[in-house]
DNA sequence: CGTATACGTCTACACTGTAGACCCATGGGT
DNA sequence: ACCCATGGGTCTACAGTGTAGACGTATACG
């Protein structure tokens, strides 16, 4: 029973995944599952909520096939990230939806769970969870977005011409930095690093710091009010 | 000489920000203009490259406009940051275009290098600074168009009938922060509550620091190999 | 004068998403 | 035996889309 529509999400993800998703249209698709475009309509509502489907399968496909419960709350968070990079690394026409869509998919909300465990276990205050819950995972998609539509690195120019548009010395960064923007980047590395630094920044919540603060003489303390309970 | 095509392009701005992007065609933007379709091609290569024009407006227009280089380095950041994010309020179509495109435009270049002299005055070591650069970058767009693109709450559903969709056993961390949930968010507030965590992060790799791991006995330090300086 | 250059128009093509009407097999209920 | 609801599929048609190609025209410069 209605397996069908299943069978048209998949057949729309392999679509997407080889040809590109501008390269999915309702007669491409039709095409592929052997039918007339206005049959997909029988299983679908729109082209959008094809698109959600089509995100919504993959959430529920990759994300929350744990197994394991018993890490620790910082391997959880790790997994979950990693997972979700590799999603948009297979397939990268998927990040940008991530973002269109708000995450109302049960399984979308599952992953926000995961998040706010991982995040109590580590102590920090109720109030921050759920900042922190948006904040991590605000740069993880951002992160995978980022890497899936190119705008980390190579592109077509190369670093060095691209500074080349603009004199020197309007990009005293650039020319500093020199011999290290031309390296090629592990970006696997880098995310590592970038979540080992945002694991950082949770340690940091999770005991009330307040005392780190920044150079600059600011005061803020990086923490919402949260001295009344809500009703 | 030329000024034709920035008329072009302000009309296809004013345009968008009316009737949303996805009301921006060749036909309409013409009609706006005042001339048939296929004039503006004279103007500009592809409609991509149209969208490629407008972001580049926008960051010409708002980014670098800052007439001030005397702040301290997190003040550079933080102005840059709310810059971004003001650009994404007024312009909630641009969002995703910042994603999609990578920063190739003159101006991009010298936003990126704002950043750059900023995390170097603030003393994060050279070979570091390329990632926190990234890592900084990718959450304030991702945070910019998270808000811009609704995945940031209100959506239709208020976080209490998502939830329901679920058992709440299933939810053990939703159930847990229970009434934090609900209470509107000021997303201003968290946005400077970030970075201001970011602006620790900041500071914290600008000492050395190794020692702050992890709770979990992790040993990874979050800094890439910089050992060596690259030849 | 001639000619190049910038700008614009018209027509046409191949595609897009989708509304509306119609068709046909199955399976119960009466 | 009948009827008819239901799930699935087809055909046609419409209003839009981006854009290639050929053709026009007006100003500026040699």
């Amino acid at each position: 029973m209605g397996g069908r529509r299943e069978e048209i999400l998949d057949a729309a993800l392999d679509l997407a995944d080889e040809r590109g998703l501008e390269a999915l249209s309702m007669r491409a698709l039709a095409d592929r599952v052997g039918v007339t475009p206005m049959a997909l309509y029988r299983h679908v509502k729109d082209k959008a909520a094809l698109l959600d489907g089509m995100v919504g399968r993959l959430l529920s496909a990759l994300l929350p096939s744990d197994t394991a419960a018993e890490q620790a709350w910082d391997e959880r968070l790790n997994a979950l990230a990693h997972a979700c990079r590799k999603v948009t690394q297979r397939h990268p026409w998927a990040a940008h939806l991530l973002f269109s869509r708000p995450a109302v998919t049960p399984d979308a909300v599952r992953a926000v769970d995961i998040i706010y465990l991982a995040l109590i276990e580590a102590g920090v205050p109720d109030p921050e969870v759920p900042r922190l819950e948006r904040l991590i995972s605000t740069f993880v998609i951002g992160f995978a977005t980022s890497e899936a539509s190119g705008r980390f690195a190579p592109g077509v120019l190369d670093p060095r011409s691209r500074r080349g548009q603009l004199p020197d010395s309007e990009l005293p960064g650039h020319t500093r930095l020199g011999p290290w923007l031309d390296l090629p980047v592990d970006l696997t590395a880098e995310f590592e690093a970038d979540l080992s630094d945002i694991r950082r920044l949770v340690v940091g919540a999770a005991r009330g710091r307040g005392e780190v603060g920044t150079a600059g003489g600011r005061t803020t303390t990086g923490a919402v009010d949260h001295s009344a309970p809500p009703r």
